[in-house]
DNA sequence: GTTATTGTCTTAAGCAATTAATACAATAAC
DNA sequence: GTTATTGTATTAATTGCTTAAGACAATAAC
């Protein structure tokens, strides 16, 4: 897993971010053992506390689930997976729109710039940078 | 002018944004002169310290310019407001598509999606609320 | 010319949130 | 049963933001 972060937000919400769409992309399949909290602290270079926030939030909102000394899973429940990926879909979408409208752009503007970009951005669908 | 700050950034950053936002979209035209530091931060309840920090990065990215002790305007440039709105939209456009192909949507998936938001979205254009 | 208004700068203090360091608790593995 | 691994909890240090108070400089208004 790629780990990155900006200085524009706390670096355990952008855990929790990159976490969630690892899972609800798919990345990391349900069910599946996530290595432990030490171990990802490592891996992203952050400090371990800050990954076990991260992960207490994710708990809460039942994306994963630990087994005291077992490790930490993700949770096999498919349909939440889905659910959380349909809300984080309409939460970018809505607030695109919603800057976009306070940019003063029409709905129709909006859509021929979009379409722009996506033939732009179009050969590079998997990796999409950012 | 109505403020509002999320505890998610640096109200000093909202700031810019919120005054840059009105800036492109017409809302502070071109020349125009703006309130006082002290008025405009008492009118969003911060201090003026925090508002003369986002006035200054505006002064640098050139949408406002202060004149000593008549007060500070908007640039006269349209050129270069049209540009801030441009690359604002373009930074919205990249950051939106690339979240979305980050959760594993497709483009025609995205754009099925965008339009029944727009629909829905649709009849309130003017305040888009957020 | 005096005054009030405005932008600017400096210094400091307070506060909240994040990160770090460390210790503890539970249990799987052997 | 011992050990190593894991999640968890506690406390402290650090950092950055915000606010505060005040002074200075320039000039528009009168």
């Amino acid at each position: 897993m790629r780990w990155q972060f900006s200085n524009e937000l706390p670096i355990y919400s952008q855990l929790i971010e990159q976490i969630k769409v690892g899972v609800v992309s798919g990345m990391f399949p349900p069910g599946e053992r996530l290595p432990s909290v030490r171990d990802l602290a490592t891996e992203a270079g952050v400090n371990p506390n800050t990954m076990q926030r991260a992960m207490t939030e994710l708990e809460r909102d039942g994306l994963v689930y630990s087994q005291r000394t077992a490790g930490r899973f993700v949770t096999e429940d498919k349909v939440m997976i889905e659910n959380a990926k349909r809300d984080l879909a309409q939460h970018h979408i809505h607030a695109f729109l919603a800057a976009m409208f306070r940019l003063g752009f029409q709905r129709d503007e909006i859509a021929s710039l979009l379409q722009q970009q996506t033939q732009e951005e179009g050969l590079s669908n998997v990796d999409s940078g950012m």
